[in-house]
DNA sequence: TTTGAAAATGAGAATTATTCTCAGCTTTAA
DNA sequence: TTAAAGCTGAGAATAATTCTCATTTTCAAA
């Protein structure tokens, strides 16, 4: 059960904390192939899909056609600039989102929420 | 001005509007060739392009690799059973969202919100 | 150490959804 | 009636991701 992580996991795994950004996997292929130019794509993918399911990391769909992906575990609104295409994220304090009403009245079973909110930065905003 | 749409336009929009369902391009392809059978796909993609345009249906991305379409005009968060794949519709005050704190504090300029939320359906739940 | 089974790798092929291209057809307005 | 503009749809192109599989690596047991 000690989750250990492979070597390869090991190097994307540090390469993603060690940027401050929401890469899609190309943007991390490039980051990770700097430092480690064997390293294939097919494997960069298996393994984000793996420490997706490890918990490690979580996948951000609908932003874009490409996903991005987060190291920041816990989940959370995310923002897109329309104009220049940054990704960053929304404190949850900002925007509280309550699914008790929505399991109540639909009788379902929420698992995971995602909310994307698509605009204009305050850098692109300024011009 | 006066927006009139195109005869395939109309079909188009009349089909979907027909069905209450979020289908995907390929099932509302299925559906408008049982009518004419001889609309392509290409029309099919390029007129959905312009209904989302000119505002009379919306598109809605991140429930799954494809995306949805929705001829309901409102925005509003939709729900997508991991099981059964079934996509509907929350109304909006079970899930109020307020962009009013994101705006104010990031100093962004918010265009469209979108919420997904994944779970269980009511249906696959009791199984 | 040696060994051998299981797991991981990565190059490239395959897949999937969507967009693009373009030659022919249709509409429209003068 | 006619010419220009717009629309069509078959198929090619694209883009992101997933799959395949022969090779390499890992690692525990002998």
């Amino acid at each position: 059960m000690g989750q250990s992580l492979t070597k390869n996991q090991q190097i994307i795994l540090q390469t993603f904390q060690s940027f401050p950004i929401h890469p899609t996997a190309e943007q991390l292929f490039d980051l990770v192939r700097q430092t480690h130019p064997k390293i294939g794509l097919s494997t960069l993918y298996r393994i984000l899909g793996q420490l997706v399911k490890l918990g490690k990391i979580q996948k951000i769909s609908g932003l874009e056609t490409k996903d991005h992906y987060d190291h920041t575990l816990t989940p959370h609104p995310h923002f897109i600039c329309v104009n220049c295409g940054k990704v960053c994220d929304i404190p949850n304090e900002m925007c509280v989102i309550s699914v008790d009403k929505v399991e109540q009245q639909m009788g379902v079973c929420c698992r995971s929420v995602q909310l994307n909110i698509q605009g204009v930065c305050s850098e692109c905003s300024q011009k």
